[in-house]
DNA sequence: CGATATTATTCGTTATAACGACAAATGTCA
DNA sequence: TGACATTTGTCGTTATAACGAATAATATCG
């Protein structure tokens, strides 16, 4: 998203609070580097929803149910679903309904995906280079701090 | 493949580069940001893009083009052609083609919309300090600041 | 046992976003 | 003038994502 009200306009618009000027810079950053990741994704055919479910589940090889994934994401159950239906068509996840709680669905990664994940790492961290590495670890370190403490974690 | 980190079973964390610990942090934040204006904003059943173009036309009263309007976005023209088409069938907008150049539609705010970002102005302020205050002016400045700095912008 | 809660799923709807094709108006140049 | 390219906006299509309502299967508790 970018922002209408740091370009000189005709109307004369009140001025930004520091909370808004940083929420803006947020988004705005957090939008561009989006579109970076999703541009090396692209080559994989992978969204970028998809490619944090993956990740998710390359973290955890014992499975995870659709509420666990749920928990480590912001989307909901139903679409959970459906995101899972789009990745096991693509045979990137398997999923096996479990002998001991057969209400639930053990979702897990497969070689397949892993391998898709294998080939993404190296022009993933290229990207995330190429778009922060400028700023040096030091810089980097305190913007992290700073979001860490924007979302009340720490700080 | 490399993998720094794969205990066999329990690849739990990698390491994270400095660079990939922020673009993490800050698309978390970004999201956790979005979704409570999302909130503030469901009350006038807006979306955020949809949001963000009101915003853009309050700033520009002597209308926009739809080509203006998507430089100071993101998406593609196709796209703020229906954008703007939900936005003028609730009158927030309106449409008017230039008999200049009559391949341009120039697109200005109506009363209604304005009306609309006035009732919004108040609680998106107040959800703004409500995620971020508890940061203070110093630390949010020092966050916007790396912020550009990330996106190459100095200053 | 039955009532209730949980889990995953289905269906429907809306918004977003990307891609391509196309038409209208305009400008350019031979 | 007329052929052609360009710009601008529209339309069609597809995939993704998010929200709501509802259902089936299962588990849990009184």
């Amino acid at each position: 998203m970018k922002e209408p009200q740091s370009r000189a306009g005709a109307g004369r618009r009140r001025v930004a609070s520091p909370e808004e000027a940083a929420f803006l810079d947020l988004l705005r950053t957090a939008d561009r580097l989006s579109r970076g990741l999703a541009g090396v994704l692209k080559a994989e055919s992978l969204s970028p929803t998809q490619y944090n479910v993956l990740r998710i589940l390359r973290g955890a090889p014992e499975g995870l149910s659709c509420g666990e994934i749920g928990d480590r994401m912001i989307t909901r159950d139903p679409d959970i679903t459906r995101l899972l239906d789009r990745l096991e068509k693509r045979r990137l996840i398997s999923r096996a309904r479990e002998a001991r709680d057969r209400r639930t669905v053990l979702t897990r990664i497969t070689p397949a995906g892993l391998a898709l994940l294998a080939r993404l790492d190296e022009p993933v961290r290229q990207a995330h280079r190429r778009q922060l590495g400028h700023l040096g670890p030091a810089r980097l370190r305190a913007l992290a701090r700073l979001l860490r403490a924007a979302r009340g974690e720490n700080g």
